[in-house]
DNA sequence: TTTT
DNA sequence: TTTT
């Protein structure tokens, strides 16, 4: 019905990036966003919040942000579960990301985003058949530098496997 | 930093109202969030999206919505863990509502809503000393129609106590 | 960079369907948003929100809402300016809605809304080649009940032509 | 009803500090949002986006903000009419920003922000009685560093008196 | 399992 | 009347 999110935070880690066995690109990372005010202990708590990205933009999250970066969110809440390790239902709320925008401020960090300081998500329904070009849809992507390199299948090892393409938002 | 949730949905259940020990009124809520589009085989999902709302919007929210409920909440995403009945860390990711609409026509099933078919929480962060007046500070609230009963603790027979007053947002 | 809009009003008026020369559907309605506290005089004001939508939810808009309907919009606020009639700049501020619901219950005031009492914008990038089929896009669409009917060109005997095919948020 | 806007762009020029009769602090700014995708002729536009934030927050973003500064506003969309020097009534459409983030990093372009890279506005209602303390209501402030400067009356010499204390959001 |  |  409507169900939307923005996020300002910066990545407790360097974000994740697997494929799902047909070949798309799925990032997961965890923003730290900060709350606006101190509790009664005078502490500045923060959110840690769960954040999936997939496609294009998922490589743009694994080649540009790393642990620290700021970046900013647009995208929704989406709750899955799944079978435990222990046999019993566990619940998932996390943020699906259309778009991540790069906010460190250019020459930061050893960036390198280039496009005006900010990249934004492929559109969040793809063009036509093939998505993303290039007949990358059911072979292994060959740029491996800067993310979690999979040989066969992205998964592997894995014991945790909770995310397929039917987690495709589109 | 930021960190801003707007939902539009349908409650799952009648909303639960409890109270702090201190007598703080908090409501919790789930909402079915249908998804924009249907997936491979044709369905249309839900997001199921758990919702906190503190004083006296909480009162609101008892009094004027149930399950099947349409409503709408502005509010931001919060993080939280605590210890679980087996010892180990549980991790929650819930809405807190800043403020609550009641979207429902005026007179639909039973409502009962003035304010020209909508109603806000109170503000985010409370004047001083006293808050929402009347002394309601540390005494038991006296109109229990409406919301689950509590005599003395709130959380009394409620074996998973995760929510007290140093949960409130402010 | 970021640019997110979320609104529920009820429109001011039926919503203004057109098209543009190359025959792509754009509708323009005006939201009437109450605001959340009375002013000092104790009166609800409202903000009257101008919004733009393009396509396919263009003509769903066109369709299913009418004035006094109650409408959730999710998009971006767009700024331009096109030299006024008097020759000087006209300055404009609106919402491009890329997803619009109806948040009217079933069966009321004559909707006729399927789809679970709410209907989406469409992909903000298109499918494929010809947008929503049919090779629309450069003939007149034949379905002109339920808003402006326009003869050969959607804008004739609108003095003021500030909407083109440009304006075409993707 | 539900009214949200969440903004991330840069400041067109430096921030606009003036104050009611009444002694309000209210600042004006222009955001210059860059749009996620080129137009047809590829180039990358932006949206100028006027945003007004009262008391202490308006007082924050003159002395944090500067042109060029990357800010984050999150906030409402208001809009409203006043009489022009023409004797026609000019419409505006605003985001008045109930918080306001310096996303600009520590120690960058002479900032000086402390409070970990960020602060934001007040609560959007008052508690009671002399707001943001120390009898500031009905005397000039006196920390006239960093805006526009104003002696009796704050809007002296301002052809265009369009903002009062009638404008307070609360 | 948390960021500056 | 527009920012990097």
């Amino acid at each position: 019905m409507m169900n939307r999110v923005v996020l300002v935070g910066r990545l407790t880690k360097d974000p994740d990036l697997r494929y799902t066995p047909s070949g798309v690109a799925v990032a997961t990372f965890s923003l730290a966003v900060n709350r606006q005010f101190s509790n009664q202990q005078g502490e500045r708590e923060a959110d840690f919040i769960n954040c999936v990205v997939w496609r294009k933009p998922a490589e743009n999250v694994a080649n540009f942000l790393k642990k620290g970066s700021l970046a900013g969110v647009d995208g929704r809440i989406q709750t899955r579960n799944y079978e435990g390790q222990d046999g019993k239902r566990v619940y998932v709320t996390e943020v699906v990301a259309e778009s991540v925008q790069f906010l460190e401020p250019r020459n930061a960090s050893g960036g390198g985003n280039r496009n005006d300081n900010e990249f934004y998500g492929a559109p969040p329904r793809e063009p036509q058949g093939n998505p993303y070009g290039g007949g990358n849809q059911n072979q292994r992507p060959n740029n491996n530098q800067g993310f979690t390199r999979v040989d066969d299948d992205p998964f592997a090892g894995n014991g945790q496997i909770d995310i397929s393409d039917d987690d495709l938002p589109f």
